[in-house]
DNA sequence: GTCAAATCGAACTGATTGGTTCGATTCTTT
DNA sequence: AAAGAATCGAACCAATCAGTTCGATTTGAC
């Protein structure tokens, strides 16, 4: 499940590489797929044009991936797991809810509508009535964990009084969800085909900040 | 554009109907096409798939659509308007804003998230890198334009002193996306494979319509 | 009932693609 | 330098599919 990013280097004997076990040959491949798969989604993406972005023969693409569905597969989840990353160190510790979630929301947003992100998220919706398990796990390990962490903090901010919340995993979805509004889903679309700039980002994130503390802030006075 | 859904029943010599012209078979087609394509996406469905769904020949499917990028765009575009005129016929002229969206988040909600609605969506979205075309016009004649009809009510709304708002649009692309936080996401990815029941839908709204009067309603008084 | 046109259906074409094979080539270790 | 394994590359196979063709059959206006 997440033994995808680490490979160890397994050798075989006399201390030789063993074949489809070069972490740097898979990373390129994986590289090479990402363009193909994001540029012209799943089915219309072919071996053979991956092969040749990977700058790898197609027997050795085979040597690598057992076949196109698993390519696929380790591809979104290495994708995955950078967003992964990136969400959970964006999520500083600061006891200030307005600065947190401004800091939090803007990260988020930046790196949820970056060109390959938006592709990948196309991918994975285009296929999920066919490979519904890839989507299920796409969105609970992304989408899901990223509302599960906010909600996780906004529980602390409740506990410290600083914010009233009833359903707090309800409020952090809320909040995402409008840190994106009018971004993120034209960008779906393709009806926007570049990245919202920082100042949009802001702007937006700034608005949903607002809103967030008008409903769940505590008032200064009783 | 829109001379899609009402196709005018053409006759030929002798009064006889032309070939590809009846109105009953091309919506027959195009029922079996949307069983097919929603349920495999656009490169996995195959015309004759389609035609057998469809009850009618290879033939006669080439003889109403010229291709099957064309019967696709077609289906869409009818999918489409159909959402569209459940839209508008949704927003109810109630003077009480918390009364009116409460009702239009509940109805487009559910329309968005019913079964054939999600499958659609993600069929776009999917292929919108390759037909990005397909992708604005879905998105600018359905998701776009019930954000631009909240916006014109909530124009009025500010113009009546009963809502403060500055930046209508964005206003109401905040009200839509938190009436269908934790809904609508999930479904795209296929987490969720049934449509919420209608009291979630009223207590996600709900929450939608307390967060959006908390922020815009006017204050009783000061 | 007749006749023309629409539709059927079933075979066919040409192109593409996922996946395999295998001898030639390039690394890497000793 | 020599061997052994990974990789290349280019041909190859079987299957699928968009789109076409055409004679047989149905339909509907007169």
């Amino acid at each position: 499940m997440s033994e995808t990013s680490e490979i160890p280097v397994r050798t075989g004997p006399r201390n030789r590489r063993i074949a489809g076990a070069d972490p740097d040959k898979r990373r390129q491949i994986l590289d090479g797929a990402l363009q193909v798969f994001t540029s012209r989604g799943f089915d219309a993406a072919s071996m053979s044009d991956i092969a040749t972005a990977a700058n790898v023969s197609k027997g050795t693409l085979y040597v690598y991936f057992e076949d196109k569905e698993h390519l696929f597969v380790a591809l979104i989840q290495r994708e995955r797991e950078a967003q992964k990353r990136g969400a959970i160190e964006a999520l500083n510790e600061d006891s200030d809810p307005v600065r947190a979630l401004s800091k939090f929301g803007f990260c988020i947003v930046r790196v949820i509508n970056d060109e390959l992100a938006v592709s990948a998220h196309r991918v994975v919706i285009g296929v999920a009535e066919r490979m519904p398990d890839l989507g299920r796990e796409f969105y609970e390990n992304g989408p899901m964990l990223g509302s599960r962490l906010i909600a996780r903090y906004l529980d602390r901010m409740v506990t410290e009084g600083k914010l009233a919340i009833d359903d707090t995993y309800l409020a952090a979805v809320q909040f995402l969800d409008l840190c994106q509004s009018t971004l993120t889903r034209p960008r779906l679309f393709n009806a926007v085909r570049t990245p919202p700039s920082e100042n949009e980002i802001r702007h937006v994130v700034g608005e949903a900040v607002a809103m967030f503390m008008a409903r769940y802030g505590v008032k200064p006075e009783g």
